[in-house]
RNA sequence: GGUUCAUUCGUCUAAUGGUUAGGACGCAAGAUUCUCAUUCUUGUAAUAGGGGUUCGAUUCCCCUAUGAACUACCA
């Protein structure tokens, strides 16, 4: 076959991991994974204004806890490093000469202002003004050490395309595209620049990263082209979007929510469940399958699923995503991560945890839900009389005062404090009275509640706050009712 | 403004030149359960508009509309 599949993630160090950023390093992860090929990741770091100290191992970490690992890297090395682009820096230079040199790119003495085509609008493109400086008028601009960019000759005729993977054909006229900056004044490349050379000189075969850079991807090509290397395959993601409160879709930002891989880590979701569903953000697998683990995801993947337009990202159904994968968790496993949410440490409540995370399991979505779930545990809430009247039940005012006496009589009977004993009792209690049980425990749960909802049922309650509160709470519900 | 891309239920999506346009989330209803949740059943809702091509178009082509991305000595 061909030669090895290649693929690279390339973050610049932020802070934080953005979804979408995320997205695109599945995507090349699972990419390589399902290819047989390499994964490797480089740390684009070559704007030293906004470096932020420890952002690095945020990547590490993300990538990590996302269960997406990576082959080469700056922190497990490989045959194509360095993997931080700062460390690559003497490099970048004489390639962008290299191009001046045979006629793909020019010195530019210009200033920041007035290199505009157009004064009147700051889209417009560089006006080429120094495109057809003579070699003279150069060197005496070099020697009277005028600051420099180097910029990309760009063709004035033809057009540049290519066959994307996902988009399909492209083309664009090449009198449209800018003659970008390949090296900046303080002699550092731009993005744009570095970013070829070092996918170049590290091999990759596949370039996957986001729409956004479907319309500067001519310029690239040309940059391939301009040095007779071969150009990569491309694989354009569709954009990850998010819907505004005014209803406008753009491009998934802050102002649309939690939209850090950490952010919403802490809100509860597991990562195993981020990924899933981001993985379904502009891929199907042609299955109506929904749920998936990483290895199914790395053995069904394919372009093919890849469509074209972009996605709006749903928290609902992240939320769905994410309680199908608590369902499926070890319960030995959800107990011990669900615990530290619980705010229990400490508390009596500590040592009936088990019990507690048993039902929290099927019924939470995100672990920060439990809290609220069971903050009545701990406190008995203020409620309302009316709570005890329920229709199908048939329950009054009256037969609750009725049911909550006998359940008063029938505790001290109880030998054994467990939710097994508690359930027997009471279904014998409801069977001696002929009695439906819902309709005998409806009061029971609300006096020992104050709940309308509760995740368990009565008995479970009962076991969990005790005996004597229990008994607390259910005389506290009879003079409520008196 | 220029360039590029996109458009199937509210959302994520499936499908094919011929289907009752399928699934999932959400929402609604019902069954089960000592409430809720889980589970199960059912319902809800879509091919942006206009022209072609065709026996037939959601699917192919064109136009319009709408939306998005890019258009930095940021990455």
């Amino acid at each position: 076959m061909s030669q090895k599949v290649r693929t690279r993630f390339a973050p610049s160090p932020t802070g934080y991991m953005h979804i979408g950023n995320l997205r695109t390093a599945l995507f090349a992860y699972l990419y390589a994974k399902s290819n047989d090929g390499d994964f490797v990741l480089r740390i684009e770091d070559t704007d030293r204004n906004r470096y932020v100290e420890g952002a690095t191992q945020v990547i590490y970490d993300t990538l990590k806890t996302a269960g997406i690992k990576h082959d080469e890297g700056p922190d497990i090395g490989g045959d194509f490093g360095p993997y931080i682009q700062s460390e690559r820096k003497g490099m970048y230079k004489e390639y962008a000469e290299e191009l001046v040199r045979n006629g793909q790119a020019y010195y530019c003495f210009c200033q920041k202002d007035d290199i505009r085509e157009d004064g009147d609008n700051p889209q417009a493109g560089y006006n080429r003004k120094c495109r057809n400086l003579t070699t003279e008028e150069v060197e005496a601009n070099l020697a009277a050490g005028k600051p420099y960019v180097i910029r990309q000759r760009i063709p004035l005729e033809g057009s540049t395309g290519w066959n994307d993977l996902v988009f399909g054909e492209i083309s664009v006229e090449n009198n449209t595209l800018d003659d970008q900056i390949l090296l900046k004044s303080d002699g550092m490349p731009t993005y744009n620049f570095a970013n070829v050379i070092d996918d170049h000189l590290m091999g990759i075969t596949h370039i996957i990263r986001g729409s956004e850079y479907l319309s500067s991807n001519p310029k690239y090509i040309l940059l391939y082209q301009a040095f007779g290397w071969d150009v990569p395959e491309y694989i354009h993601l569709p954009l990850i979007c998010g819907r505004g409160e005014d209803g406008t879709v753009s491009k998934l930002s802050k102002r649309h929510g939690a939209v850090s891989f950490q952010d919403l880590v802490s809100e509860g979701y597991l990562p195993s469940a981020i990924i899933n569903y981001i993985a379904l953000l502009g891929w199907n697998p042609g299955t109506e399958q929904e749920i998936f683990t990483m290895e199914e995801l790395s053995r069904l993947f394919g372009t093919d699923g890849i469509h074209k337009s972009p996605a709006i990202f749903d928290y609902q159904k992240l939320a769905w995503v994410n309680g199908e994968h608590m369902k499926k968790l070890d319960p030995g496993y959800f107990r011990d991560t669900a615990f530290p949410y619980s705010n229990l440490s400490g508390t009596a409540l500590e040592a009936k945890w088990d019990h507690i995370a048993s039902l929290m399991q099927s019924r939470i979505q995100k672990y920060s839900e439990i809290p609220a779930q069971i903050a009545f545990l701990k406190e008995m809430p203020e409620y309302d009389k009316e709570l005890f009247l329920h229709k199908k039940n048939k329950s009054t005012f009256e037969t609750s005062t009725e049911y909550i006496k006998m359940a008063l009589e029938l505790i001290p009977t109880i030998s054994d404090w467990t939710v097994d004993a508690l359930n027997e009792a009471f279904s014998a209690l409801a069977e001696s009275h002929e009695l439906k049980l819902g309709r005998l425990m409806w009061p029971i749960r609300i006096a020992v509640s104050g709940l309308m909802i509760t995740p368990g049922s009565a008995t479970d309650i009962m076991y969990l706050i005790g005996r004597e509160e229990s008994v607390v709470r259910l005389e506290a519900a009879l003079s409520k009712l008196a």
